[in-house]
RNA sequence: GGGCGCGUAGCUCAAUUGGCAGAGCAGCGGCCUUUUAAGCCGCGGGUUUAGGGUUCGAUUCCCUACGCGCUCACCA
């Protein structure tokens, strides 16, 4: 029971579950007084749970009814339900007891159905495009994938080392070499970094892979994957982020990471071959910068700062510095580049691709420099997976990967501007 | 982790320069047989997040702790 209105002999209500809500009407004539005085008007309060049955009725407004003929009491509530007309707004409350959010609040319980519509959509559409669902392990003796720092645990047992996942890419990868062309897995990731609006440290990803195709082809196939979402969420390609509306029709726009960071600064990167020499041109400039930042990260930041927050249409970030790509092909024409892209839409990063670096010797050459440069920076030191070297040295085929958050991903077609409104239980410190 | 801000009744929010801590909803009692944010009359409800300090007097000013938010950093 969700409201009432009682009013001496005769009383209004509503009953509300799953599948909708309903007016009832209480007379102590028809229930006597000991259901209508004892049972309903001292006993049930509002979030009891109560079965009335009897015969439906309009009111004088014309609201459809049920003239409560019988009363059964189902179940008790202890605690009041926050505001009727407000709801409940405090954010600690929200989060730290969604139950009540989710009670209180029909359109948060509405966020959560899209979700799950929207991964389900995700399913349906690589499963009859070819793709095979995998499961790969959350616990890892060797993490990579990523940048990220992980959470690391322990086996009692074998007494090992073991490291939550902070990424997928290298066990689906080793797919792709065992024959396995095309697979999928949908999951949690678990990164030790900060949390923020548009991270928590365990959130879901979708990585695919597939042979015999590059980043262009993963390029066809993002589109065509997150249009077919639309449609079957909303109906139609188009919808509204933080007042903005966003139009999903392909193609989406193409540009390389040099043009748009020229477009936006007036800086073209690839005339300054090294990091001192550009950290000049962005001061010149008057830019922002951090001043130990690699080429890459110089890169990285100018498109952070000045690029990304105008992709407000879908857009796919085309060529990134080799130096922050150490999983992607080379471009054939430019070893200082590689064959990855990023899309953006609403402003925020939404997901990663490349042409998977399928040749073993390269491969360990560039964990190496990555590890040198790290170490260079003081930084975390990935452990090389030597396992996953071994894989690539039986020949994978030219693969396309893709990955990209679910929790972005319902953000956008949610409106929600932040990661812990489409996450039921966020993380949040503990109350001692 | 840094900076800034916030924390008042079960919920949503007030409280003047530092001067008796309040309202609506919810609850309790009463009236009310077509209401729907029902209405009317009455009542109860607070360690103002916690602890300390300044002051005749602290929700208000200061310090510390805790939690949350925003933001920066981190997130190849």
């Amino acid at each position: 029971m969700v409201s009432q209105r009682i009013m001496g002999k005769a009383a209004f209500a509503h009953i509300e579950d799953g599948s909708g809500r309903i007016q009832i009407y209480l007379k102590r004539d028809v229930l006597g007084e000991r259901v209508y005085d004892e049972l309903f008007k001292k006993l049930v309060d509002l979030g009891d749970f109560i079965e009335v049955t009897g015969p439906m009725f309009a009111t004088r407004t014309g609201e459809v009814s049920c003239e409560a003929r019988a009363l059964h009491f189902l179940s008790k509530t202890l605690n009041p339900l926050p505001d009727k007309w407000h709801g409940l707004k405090d954010v600690e409350t929200r989060t730290r007891q969604r139950y009540v959010d989710l009670l209180a609040n029909p359109e948060v319980r509405e966020v959560f159905v899209k979700r799950a519509r929207i991964v389900s959509a995700i399913r349906r559409y690589l499963d009859s495009n070819g793709f095979l669902e995998v499961e790969t392990p959350v616990l890892q003796p060797i993490y990579g994938g990523a940048a990220a720092r992980p959470f690391t645990t322990h086996h009692n047992q074998l007494d090992q080392e073991l490291f939550l996942r902070i990424s997928f890419e290298l066990y689906l990868k080793r797919l792709i070499v065992g024959g396995y062309e095309r697979v999928y897995e949908i999951g949690r990731d678990f990164r030790n970094e900060g949390i923020s609006f548009k991270h928590n440290p365990e959130f879901t990803q979708l990585e695919f892979y597939e042979a015999y195709t590059d980043y262009n082809g993963m390029m066809r196939r993002v589109e065509e994957m997150i249009c077919a979402v639309a449609e079957e969420l909303n109906g139609q390609l188009k919808l509204t982020y933080d007042g903005n509306e966003i139009d999903l029709t392909p193609p989406w726009k193409r540009i390389t990471m040099r043009d748009a960071i020229c477009d936006a600064t007036g800086i073209d990167y690839t005339l300054y071959s090294d990091a001192t020499s550009l950290m000049q041109a962005i001061r010149a400039r008057g830019l922002r910068y951090e001043p130990k930042a690699s080429r890459g990260k110089l890169i990285d930041g100018l498109f952070g700062d000045y690029v990304e927050p105008t992709l407000i249409q879908p857009t796919f970030i085309m060529d990134y510095p080799i130096d922050i790509s150490p999983l992607a092909k080379k471009k054939a024409d430019d070893p200082t580049t590689v064959e990855r892209f990023e899309y953006f839409i609403a402003g925020m990063e939404m997901g990663n691709a490349f042409t998977e670096l399928n040749d073993p010797i390269d491969q360990r050459a560039r964990f190496v420099e990555l590890n040198a440069a790290m170490a260079g920076e003081d930084e975390n030191v990935h452990p090389l997976d030597e396992d996953f070297l071994h894989a690539l040295s039986f020949g994978m085929p030219p693969t396309g990967g893709f990955g990209t958050g679910i929790d972005r991903l319902t953000m956008l077609f949610a409106d929600r501007q932040t990661i812990r409104e489409v996450i039921l239980f966020p993380h949040l410190r503990s109350l001692d």
